[in-house]
DNA sequence: ACCGCGACTGAACATCTGTTTAGTCTGCTG
DNA sequence: CAGCAGACTAAACAGATGTTCAGTCGCGGT
């Protein structure tokens, strides 16, 4: 039954377990005890290589974050032909770390909130590229665009247990990722609207609401929405 | 000092302290005597009218689920003119609620998962008013896209607070629902892309992962990504 | 007036929590 | 060999946790 962590320290296995724990119920959910079990020691250990719970988290947080940080840029990158193959293989070896991304993205621990503008950053330097290499449409706000992308990438890791369930499969696993990409791309490369008439409609009522004092808004017929 | 929760009974201000204080901290976090102590009761009268803290937790469940299901569908459905208008001036009532649902999609609680679906159910029924209007493009994968289309207007919920302070203000406040709604619309409506470059590339990498053995992928030149 | 019942409480209970303490074992260094 | 340092542990600790218990209060029915 002993799997491939034995040939870690004690330290790394502590890590690993605790990981995989925070990953599966959540921080506060996980008792000290409980993790040193899972990792074969005593949970007095834990505090000897780690100082106590808190730290062993923020250990847990940066160890996760520098893990997609440091070598896994391409993985939030914008998709093409070949990046796509190899992540497909790649995504499993990520599986424990998936999971405590997730949850550590719902919380506003500092090591999130360096992960979530390291997201972004990376998000936009790629639009920003794409935008000079004339590959974009134009948009009214970049910036909130940027973030409504990062958000359809990260939107699956939180939602990871859900859309598993629905779909009856991991969106995650290989054959879930192939059914996701296609879609998403069709939806970035043509929207799903034919018709603008929703984006028209929101550019009347966003322009009305912006600067209300210089079109008062009496019931003049331009909201008649259909449907 | 007093709010307007006074005139509420105990039972009412117990579920509505703990919803607070569950979208607050999470379940784990937050102690029974802490609740009781917001609600103005004593920790026992907690057990007395609920059961026991799991107890209490899927009454708050079931309350916010009912809250948001029976008479907020439109708040998920796509967005027309006067809706939009509509919803800006109500996202804050729902504001002690939106928090809590963000974190139950987070976990799999019977509730939550009643809840995902309902909002998979609501969105694939507008999609299908819409595809028979003939206001949709065609697509590959409806099911996927309608799963991709909630989840789009999901996430921004479950990173509220990531969103918020990137973008500096709150998203779901009044402004920042403004903001959002005309770069979700463009995105609907032309995608990011004004190439289909991506999209022809993903189409290419999918049908040689799907039938490999029909297109043994040799070192065809067909997957020269630019950058 | 009395009864009963539900709302409500403070204190006690057992258990679990993170952490500390005191100590053992092992391997390296002088 | 002595001695030191670090890995590691069992046991104990203080506090918090969810829950139970015994009892008080106030109110509607008879």
């Amino acid at each position: 039954m002993r799997s491939a962590s034995d040939d870690l320290t004690a330290r790394a296995r502590i890590r690993e377990a605790a990981i995989r724990a925070f990953a599966r119920d959540g921080f506060d959910a996980v008792s000290m005890r409980a993790i040193a079990k899972d990792a074969g020691v005593s949970a007095a250990l834990i505090v000897h290589h780690f100082g106590d719970k808190n730290a062993l988290r923020t250990a847990c947080d940066d160890y996760v974050v520098a893990a997609f940080i440091d070598d896994k840029h391409e993985l939030i990158e914008a998709p093409t032909a070949d990046r796509i193959r190899a992540a497909l293989n790649d995504v499993e070896r990520y599986g424990p770390y998936v999971d405590y991304l997730g949850r550590m993205l719902g919380d506003s621990t500092p090591a999130a909130d360096r992960l979530f503008d390291e997201i972004i950053r990376v998000t936009r330097d790629v639009l920003d590229e794409q935008r000079a290499a004339g590959l974009l449409v134009e948009m009214s706000d970049p910036e909130m665009t940027t973030l409504l992308v990062a958000m359809m990438g990260l939107a699956p890791l939180m939602m990871r247990a859900q859309v598993g369930r629905v779909l009856g499969h991991d969106q995650l696993s290989p054959a879930g990722m192939l059914r996701t990409t296609l879609p998403t791309l069709e939806l970035l490369t043509h929207g799903i609207y034919s018709s603008t008439a929703f984006l028209d409609g929101a550019r009347q009522a966003v322009a009305s609401e912006t600067a209300p004092e210089a079109a008062p808004r009496t019931d003049h017929p331009t909201e008649g929405g259909a449907s």
